[in-house]
DNA sequence: GTCTATATAGGGATAGAC
DNA sequence: GTCTATCCCTATATAGAC
């Protein structure tokens, strides 16, 4: 891998675990194996190396989710195939750690990617609920845009408490309970 | 109010706002008004400090979200409370937020208190959950536990979601979306 | 109790040699 | 492109005077 792709990941690693206030140059520049010259030939410094690496984030994040909002099924097997797709849960989210940053929420250009990223997700989730309202598969009268920011909010919530507690449970907890709200009437009301 | 207080609530100020990797020790006695000395002759340091702090802002939001849950009315109306009462969303919340912390997730002693306060929020809100479900008041199968950590995850989320857009809108959006969800049917069914 | 002085490490970057 | 040297500032204290 080139030097820049080296400097690249380990600021998405380094972002996720520490997030950009808790993450130096220095450590960048271990973690990629690339000296403190290299790394200020290729990128103008750390705003510009964390920006390059919160889009590539961003982007992957993007190709995950979508693949379970690509497959096929009712709304409700979409979402729940979103909700309970593997994850690195102790982790947390990648992009959703970083609204907790002060420096990325207090500059609008590393915010950027992060509320895309999330609003591209309300949005998809929007629209496979509203396809399932106009298919008839949930009771009555769920606002789409709603829902969708419930189930984005259980995900991102669901890795504070389970960070909290230090165990993944609370996090299938959470999901559980939004699929058991969820879930479509069998019982033909 | 003493400088030990004033240290104390300087420090809950800027746990909330920069979180623990964020805070400097100056940066706290400049916000209390106090000297060097003055810190570390009533604080061992940053993290004793810290946590002492962390402790008081735990106890604050026992306070405050007791107030809901010890209101009057049905399980419903009790949870809407907690969902709906005031908030400063775009700060996000002060405990969940150092979930984000590496060093208080690294710290058992500083998450101790993080994690206590979103158990505890977990074990009230089940059970109200549990007596609104042997009242009768909830459709059929709902399991209180996960319910209860839908309930914070989606407040906890909810936060990320309107950092991330610089509105509270989008907090407001996902409280609507699980209150809908969790709404008692007044269809008989 | 509070102040000032001092100390070591690291953050974040620039300059110029190679 | 990469390396080393250098720079100034801040983080996080400790020591001792007042």
């Amino acid at each position: 891998m080139s030097t820049p792709d080296r400097l690249i990941e380990a600021t998405q690693e380094l972002l996720w675990e520490r997030g950009y206030v808790g993450t130096s140059p220095k450590a960048i520049q271990q973690h990629a194996g690339a000296g403190q010259g290299s790394m200020y030939h290729h990128f103008s410094g750390k705003p510009d190396l964390a920006l390059t690496a919160i889009r590539r984030t961003a982007a992957e994040m993007r190709v995950t989710a979508g693949r379970a909002f690509d497959s096929p099924g009712s709304a409700y097997e979409r979402i729940s195939r979103y909700l309970l797709r593997e994850r690195d849960v102790l982790r947390g989210c990648p992009v959703g750690r970083l609204t907790m940053d002060p420096e990325v929420i207090a500059s609008d250009e590393l915010r950027a990617p992060v509320d895309e990223t999330i609003a591209w997700l309300r949005g998809r989730l929007a629209a496979i609920v509203k396809e399932g309202l106009e298919r008839g598969e949930f009771a009555h009268p769920l606002v789409p845009d709603d829902i969708a920011a419930t189930v984005v909010a259980t995900v991102q919530g669901g890795y504070v408490l389970a960070r909290a507690s230090g165990s993944a449970d609370a996090f299938d907890a959470a999901v559980r309970g939004l699929l058991t709200l969820l879930a479509p009437r069998t019982d033909g009301t």
